[in-house]
DNA sequence: GGTCGACACTTGCAAAATGCAAGTGCGACG
DNA sequence: CGTCGCACTTGCATTTTGCAAGTGTCGACC
């Protein structure tokens, strides 16, 4: 598998990527990403646990059942990625 | 919808920016972008269309049933997105 | 002139991913 | 004791993906 299919394998699936960006701005809690990027609860829940697994964001407990998520080293990584990829987004010509 | 979010509307889908890596060494024909890939034929198929109503890549027409698929301008400004992505999965601590 | 193979797809259908809406558990606070 | 906010889970419809087989066209060969 090319390096390129392992990079889509952990954060190829959708929305996947919304989520890291979004915490490239620092650690978020579960109801701000949802709010913020309009991803479907339970998508939500499973990329978090994905992405958690493959050593991108870990879990913050904050207070009782309210926690947050944070970018890894491996996580903070993405970040060339995402924003090369959200230039070119941008130059919509 | 932020930049990151339109980029991955046009190629973000599965196996879209494997086709546009494979297309970065140059025009190659469907059966080639099959066989590299291990694409299914049917998703091949929807994606090339996507991709070439989106401009990332044009149809160059060979001989009779013959052509093969080259990126244009746009879709060769994704070489610095794709080469960010691939080192991070290469990057596999 | 008929047959065969290569090429670029299309089609039908099953499996998996995604989306939507509603529900669950649980500690804090009144 | 009841209600609220938060972080999810659950059930089900819709969409996407994957697999296998089939279609159309053209050139080469017999």
């Amino acid at each position: 598998m090319s390096d390129l299919a392992a990079a889509l394998d952990t954060v190829g699936a959708r929305w996947a990527l919304l989520v890291v960006e979004r915490l490239l701005d620092g650690p978020q809690r579960y109801g701000d990403l949802q709010r913020d990027l309009g991803v479907p609860t339970n998508v939500l829940a499973t990329r978090l646990r994905e992405l958690e697994a493959a050593g991108v964001l870990t879990r913050l407990p904050l207070r009782h059942n309210t926690r947050a998520y944070a970018l890894t080293d491996r996580g903070l990584a993405l970040r060339e990625a995402i924003v090369a990829l959200a230039r070119w987004g941008a130059e919509q010509t």
